[in-house]
DNA sequence: CTGAAAGCGCTTACAG
DNA sequence: CTGAAAGCGCTTACAG
């Protein structure tokens, strides 16, 4: 900085001020300090402005998991919304593992960003709390925070499971079964309440099975769908929720595909994400749709809140609400 | 940091030592201070430190499309490489749009990482000469660089395209089809070469006629499956290719489930990337595998070669070879 | 082993 | 409108 400025013959005061506060130079000096900038490829050190300026113009966002397409869509609603304030949106994945969760966590609060959207799949509260407790904001996508502690967006997960029972049950599916697995996963365990709700509602005409999965992925579901093909077909349920799409369309495909048990004409089935995948199945699967992108826009919104109003800011949760797209896994 | 320094009754200097150099500081004095540090909750300034410094310990990544698995693929393995160096990896998606690549490429630059990777979709020679320029280092992935211009890893894409084609070929097709858009994304120009060689080399018994598609996504691929699907039976290819997978997904549900043209008995599908998506479609696709987590660590071990080489670094490029992977859309 | 001091590259009041 | 100076929070030789 201080070679553009004796190269413009000015002093460094002045080149930050074309930088930062253009108004406050006079056009002739400007245009000659912007052509040492470019003449000299000048770039100014960030590390120098924030330190001085106690912040940036970034925001960190912390994914749990990069191959869940939720998860990207959360990111670029975020991305979009960070661009729309004049914020930057650096991304980190921590692969569902905690230690590398709390580096980042770290990392962003050290490089002092202006906030932090945390995207987890386990309690997080220790590492939230550590870093609030330094004054970094932060705000909680698709995980219920411990009440009062920060600004959270959820998706109302316990609909997520009404809403796919439901249209079973609507469609005149009576012996339902709902696969899960990783139940401290609080969405998960969401969902599973309004599967519940969903079945009571219906009254004795209809029944719950639930099957334990060992995980939300492929693999399991195809463990699942084995077993489930190797049953008498009275045994077989006539509708099926999976808990995630992945685990939905690996039971579909065992059922269906392998087994040569007809999907839906056997068994209907649902999937509770409407990831990417959904749609490009053996059988497009129905699923309820988590809204990614707005839950992305409305953290950044909820974070940029709490800067701007400090010490009086409220913490507040948006709740957003599901929607069951029918493909041909569960028509109408 | 004086605060810590106060509390501990200690320099401010020994404070930066136990932090950074704790051989140098006694275990009493050491015990003490960090004591002081959790009781204050004190975290260090990172752009003060990197301020110093001159440095960081981030590595920067701009991918083009987060949407793709082949990229996430490649976070993954720079991540992974990225730790074992010490180094935090931060992650920025540009949604293929260069202003926004330009613009975190300056952002990165401005915050003096360690070093950028970077993966577009477009010639980005501009961008990376700007922050090179700057003395900040960029490997290139899944691009070739100009020459001499920086470092870059690269899958054969001549050779994708050829395994792809040879396949078809091998098992016993004669008339192929090649579908293919974004002619100027240069991994999709390569892959046409790849499979014109193929195509050559087969002789006269085998016929190659070109079919251009608007885009890359499943939207473009409907459209070209929906005009396959009302040619007479003896125009049909017999065997197909298209230049990616969703475009390859997207043809085999419009010929396969919407027109019942069976594939792979009529037409044998192959596609080019081997995304997430590939095994779970209608008909599991068979693809040529671009390997992104070796694409990932080794840009993070040309990048971290380079930072410790300085002056004297050569640049170099890595070119990985794919590998076929057969499934039911084009068997053996 | 510890402390005092210089300096990293900026921004921001404050004079002029 | 411009310049000189202080200070942001660290790290790193250099004395002691």
């Amino acid at each position: 900085m201080q070679d553009v400025a004796d190269a413009a013959g000015v002093s460094v005061g002045t080149v930050s001020n074309v930088l930062n506060h253009p108004a406050k130079v006079s056009p002739a000096t400007a245009e000659r300090v912007r052509e040492a900038i470019s003449r000299l490829g000048f770039v100014r050190n960030d590390a120098a402005r924030s330190l001085v300026s106690g912040s940036t113009n970034s925001v960190g966002m912390v994914l749990a998991d990069i191959e869940n397409s939720l998860f990207i869509d959360m990111a670029h609603g975020a991305q979009d919304a960070a661009r729309a304030v004049g914020q930057n949106l650096l991304l980190a994945n921590t692969a569902c593992d905690m230690t590398l969760q709390d580096d980042y966590l770290d990392l962003f609060d050290e490089s002092r960003v202006t906030g932090v959207l945390l995207a987890p799949m386990e309690d997080s509260s220790a590492g939230i709390a550590r870093i609030r407790s330094h004054g970094r904001q932060v705000v909680l996508l698709n995980y219920a925070p411990r009440p009062g502690t920060c600004c959270s967006v959820l998706v109302n997960n316990e609909h997520v499971g009404y809403l796919a029972a439901r249209h079973l049950i609507d469609t005149g599916r009576t012996r339902l079964a709902y696969v899960v697995a990783h139940d401290d996963y609080q969405p998960v365990r969401d969902r599973r309440r309004g599967v519940r709700a969903a079945v009571e509602e219906a009254g004795p005409g209809v029944t719950l099975e639930e099957i334990d999965s060992v995980g939300l992925t492929s693999s399991h579901g195809h463990v699942v769908g084995q077993d489930l093909a190797r049953r008498a077909p009275d045994d077989l349920p006539d509708g099926l929720i999976a808990v995630t799409d992945e685990l939905a369309n690996a039971i579909i495909h065992q059922l269906h595909a392998v087994a040569g048990i007809r999907v839906p004409d056997r068994v209907a089935v649902v999937g509770c994400e409407n990831n990417r995948a959904a749609g490009a199945s053996v059988v497009p699967l129905t699923a309820v749709d988590m809204p990614g992108r707005t839950m992305g826009q409305e953290a950044i919104r909820l974070l940029m809140d709490e800067v701007a109003s400090g010490a009086q800011h409220r913490h507040a949760t948006v709740v957003l609400e599901p929607e069951l797209i029918v493909r041909a896994s569960a028509p109408r």
